[in-house]
DNA sequence: ATTTAGCACTCGCAATATTTGAGTGCCAGG
DNA sequence: CCTGGCACTCAAATATTGCGAGTGCTAAAT
């Protein structure tokens, strides 16, 4: 058994370097590696045990297969490989998919023509928050052949950007309240008489004025400094109350895709429960989170902390401007997945959409837009991702 | 087989008497119908197919066995009970299932502490449109044990209500369009050049005043009368845009759940990805709408038409306001499910549904609001369901 | 000291036989 | 028209067998 610290794997670039509990892997020799990546990639191309045979004659290994067998044996002592009887081909251990995606796994970026079609996905979507994930889901399902899922990118703390009440009818009003970031909310409240359009207006405007870009906190400090009427105190206190919801939800909005994709398995469709259960996938995130560096990561096997996982790997990333407004997307697929192209996918978009929100939705003052014309960011991704720069 | 009409069935109260297709069905006596209801239920309950001693012994029917089994040889061949093999006990047909749901079942209401539980949920949700969606899904998977989902309501011809421009940085600016019946869009967009915030304001406060609940087609007209500036121009056929385009989705927003609740059976397992492409989903609500009649409809085993619930039950019906801001709520599951129970739990969720809808979201001015203490709606549903009502 | 060839052995899988029992169909008698 | 009785059927459960991919080990070769 490996501890625990292990199983999340950073897959950084190569340079990064910052590679988490190296000190976790025994020694192998390059022998063993080369046997046991192969051992790997066999098995998640055909899905069956893979004998020392089969390495020798189909993929061309230049030893025979008895010194083959007798790598096998250490590689399973080690605790990378395993057999399910006695006489069967060896399977990777999820510790020996741990080692390939660790140390084995080489940069690799998805086809050209795979990326340009998914560019041009992106290109066609409308300038709208919702579209770019439901694409960026639709995408990762697809590429990735397994289930996929984005969380909404979310402030640390949510600041106030815009309200705006409209009489509906009678004594209903809608109350609209942008934040920073353009997520939008929307909340009814019932007057105690009717009013007019005019006066709700008003009210919204005085209020406009007074939180521009405010968190909930300093929201409250200046009604307190204020004289406000009792509707405006009304409105702001729902205000301050979005507000701090927003910012302790557990999760944000959440889309989902490809579930089909991992019905099948009788190993993967347990993941179906998390992904479905937002406050299950809330405290996988939230845990997973703390080592939020940026890049790739990979869960293999749920750790032994997820049941729900236990066959499964996810490969996630987060993306957006990290602390600062961000949200997280990923793959949920079987352990035996292709990882290259996984995590190139997971990668590929969660660049794609980190420079939409840095340029559409982060509005920070600070942060000056370094890339003015609309769409150029979808161009420099590409030539962050292309062959040349290897 | 049977002919495609019957298989949408409608589920009314006993005293709407329009029940769809009669003549389909050949006429059973009162022992065969005894019967039939008898192997239906028990297979539901048991799952195993029913044989003639236990209908006898276990569920007291007063004949023998081989009564039983004369008339299972008339049900058989008249095509409402089937064998899977020559000596084994008999399960309903689909078509027996129909005969079943449209002439044996009862008035059935879900229990009082179950409606309570139900009513306090949705007491305890703010009035948000999009929380009670995401509760009635969560409500109809959990006391059905099966799938669920819910559409959210849609206008016929979509009308403005209100727009609002949103500074964000540079020349970008978020735009807030809300609707008729309060569902909020947004849309980015981006300038020609900054703007201050007054302008911004300015142009969509002219906007409002200008096309007051207007349809997309008003507007258009309304445009070729007025004397715009290109920005106000620009927005307004933004606003036209998103508002046709609210007119033509196949499907608006979908809240699914219970997912997990179909997947180890094979048979249902399929119509998860009916759940998950929204484009699917849309085309079987687009064929079954036609008989948009209220009322709870089944449809059983996918009429043939619908691969994807082949072995699966969909029990769905409308809510809102007819033909005018109505969705679509179902709960799908295994062709054997409890038909009682679900058929309640779809009406009464739909009856909340609909009085929350008809409170708070419809603004039609003709519609005087005849109920006016927010909350009533739910206890006034709680009377029409209540048991006393029989 | 490592690698390789050779060989007996293991064990899951798939195909084939065997048993079992719930349930039927049918007929003759009430 | 209903019922008791009886031979018959057939799927599912269990047991049996043969096959072969793959192993582990040892002794010879490099």
């Amino acid at each position: 058994m490996s501890g625990r610290g292990a199983t999340t794997i950073k897959v950084g670039r190569p340079v990064d370097g910052c590679i988490v509990d190296e000190i976790e892997f025994l020694a192998l020799t390059e022998r063993q590696e080369r046997i046991l990546a192969m051992v790997v990639r066999s098995y998640i191309e055909t899905g069956k045990p893979v004998g020392s045979k089969t390495l020798v004659e189909d993929y061309g290994l230049d030893y025979s297969s008895a010194t083959v067998r007798n790598e096998f044996v250490a590689l399973g002592e080690m605790g990378y490989l395993a057999q399910l009887h006695t006489s069967a081909g060896r399977i990777p251990t999820e510790r020996g998919y741990r080692y390939f995606v660790q140390k084995l796994l080489g940069e690799f970026h998805l086809p050209l023509h795979e990326r340009q079609m998914i560019r041009h996905q992106f290109h066609q979507a409308r300038l709208e928050l919702g579209q770019w994930m439901r694409l960026s889901a639709a995408i990762l399902a697809r590429t990735s052949g397994s289930a996929s899922f984005i969380t909404a990118p979310q402030a640390r703390a949510n600041r106030f950007k815009h309200v705006q009440l409209i009489s509906t009818q009678g004594r209903l009003v809608l109350m609209v309240i942008v934040l920073f970031g353009g997520e939008v909310k929307q909340q009814m409240l019932t007057l105690a008489e009717p009013l007019p359009q005019s006066r709700l207006s008003a009210v919204a405007e005085r209020l406009n004025g007074l939180f521009p870009d405010m968190d909930s906190e300093d929201i409250a400090t200046r009604i307190a400094d204020s004289h406000l009427d009792t509707l405006e105190n009304e409105v702001a206190r729902l205000v301050i109350d979005v507000l701090h919801r927003a910012d302790h939800r557990p999760i944000s909005d959440i889309y989902r895709d490809g579930l089909v994709n991992i019905l099948n398995d009788e190993g993967t469709r347990h993941a179906v429960r998390l992904l479905e259960e937002r406050t299950l996938l809330a405290s996988v995130l939230a845990e997973t989170k703390i080592q939020r560096g940026e890049g790739v990561q990979v869960v293999i096997g749920g750790d032994g902390r997820w049941e729900e996982l236990r066959d499964c790997t996810m490969i996630f990333s987060r993306y957006g401007v990290t602390d600062n407004f961000s949200g997280t997307l990923a793959v949920v697929g079987p352990t035996r997945m292709p990882y290259d192209r996984n995590v190139a996918a997971v990668r590929y978009v969660a660049d794609l959409m980190s420079g939409f929100v840095y340029e559409y939705f982060v509005q920070d003052t600070d942060t000056v837009a370094r890339r003015n014309a609309p769409g150029a960011i979808l161009d420099q991704i590409e030539v962050e991702h292309s062959d040349n720069h290897e």
